[in-house]
DNA sequence: CGTAACCTTGATTAAGATCAATTCTCGTGG
DNA sequence: CCACGAGAATTGATCTTAATCAAGGTTACG
């Protein structure tokens, strides 16, 4: 994000960012709270999510190390910022024990961006990227059904965890997994069930063995 | 999004714009083919939605005239937009005949707007836009139940018409109403009738009033 | 005025949420 | 090093919402 920037600026930046670290289950901002800055994950784990009137709980995203996070209210509209105008667009929490994150102050930056078309176009991108994924996600939710989302789920982190051994390891709790798949702890416990039933995978704990990955493709459609 | 435009860059835009009129269920493009540009509508409205392999459909936005989308891979990858290496992120279809469509070439426009951050900037912000209204969609989506869904698209449905007659009208079918909300024809009927019972509003054809607005508001929470 | 698209209503079914009861796991203090 | 307790996960029984299937009714438009 930060390689269109030349020294000076990466100076001025070091210097408008403050790092701050939270324990598991630390809140790092509320839905509710005006928005002051987006946030970079430098070592841990942040979930984001919604929260309904009763409770119920959607994860949007897990944030990892090095990608950032709230970073939309940056552009909606300026004045709105510097006056506090703004909420932060969901809530966020630390996942696990000394989750260390960068907090960028958004005026300072949307300062420096004024004089970086460059980061302009990196900030574009990565929107991009995001509207792209919330898109799928959308598109996950309201069209397959939790097995194929489970299927899916697992399909994916294989492929991105660049491994060649046919296992993943969860690292987020069963629970935060089913509010990311859009289910609920019992359902999603079920679902796994089926599949290493049907002979699909095997559970054991936080790590699971993918017994046949392209039925398990087809399965997620 | 275009006044941060000079003249002469206006008449380069206008000169590569390509305008396109499309006939009610005429598909603009399909998530399937390759990416070459993003689209404005000037009359009449286009759905953008996603079809599950089985047929079923969710609606993600109802363009109307002055909006713009498929923009979002124009800042994926440039290489990857010149080699047509990106399909559209959803499909679009026209949902009124004489339906006109401008159609801005991916290549042209990202040269346009490498000179000017103005642009960039507003193209920033208009996806903020869109990502925070994404993001309450599936916010919706997920954690409330339909008769909310509906109560809350009536609310917001008449704040946006700048009505002060407690009316709105709708302005697409009830089929492609109910695939916005995730949910289907008979459920949505059903869930107007229920509303209705309940003296909350009063459905007449595509005209819907709005009897006690408060209570529609708290029942949407 | 006839036909197709649109919408409503009813009966039934299925997926998944909720409620409830255990069991498992793991970190902490004695 | 073990025992305890809390949080995490599993399993079962039941309930609820909304999808599906099916049949008619309404509207709009050529």
């Amino acid at each position: 994000m930060f390689s269109g920037l030349n020294d000076s600026e990466l100076e001025v930046f070091s210097n408008i960012v403050r790092e701050k670290t939270y324990d598991k289950g630390d809140m790092i901002f509320f839905d509710t709270e005006p928005y002051i800055g987006f946030y970079i994950v430098e070592v841990g784990s942040v979930k984001i999510f919604k929260i309904s009137p009763d409770g119920r709980e959607h994860i949007l995203h897990i944030i990892n190390p090095g990608n950032s996070f709230a970073e939309v209210p940056l552009f909606e509209n300026y004045e709105k910022i510097v006056n506090e105008g703004f909420t932060y667009p969901a809530n966020a929490m630390a996942l696990e024990n000394d989750t260390l994150v960068f907090r960028v102050p958004a005026v300072e930056f949307i300062r420096l961006m004024e004089d970086n078309p460059k980061l302009c176009m990196k900030m574009l991108s990565g929107f991009a990227k995001r509207m792209r994924y919330l898109t799928r996600h959308i598109e996950e939710m309201m069209l397959k059904d939790v097995t194929k989302r489970v299927a899916g789920f697992i399909v994916t982190e294989y492929m991105n965890s660049g491994r060649n051994d046919n296992t993943i390891i969860l690292n987020i709790s069963k629970n935060d997994l089913a509010s990311y798949l859009g289910t609920i702890l019992e359902t999603l416990s079920r679902t796994f069930k089926k599949l290493q039933d049907t002979g699909l995978i095997d559970v054991d704990g936080k790590t699971i063995h993918i017994n046949n990955i392209s039925d398990l493709k087809k399965l997620a459609s």
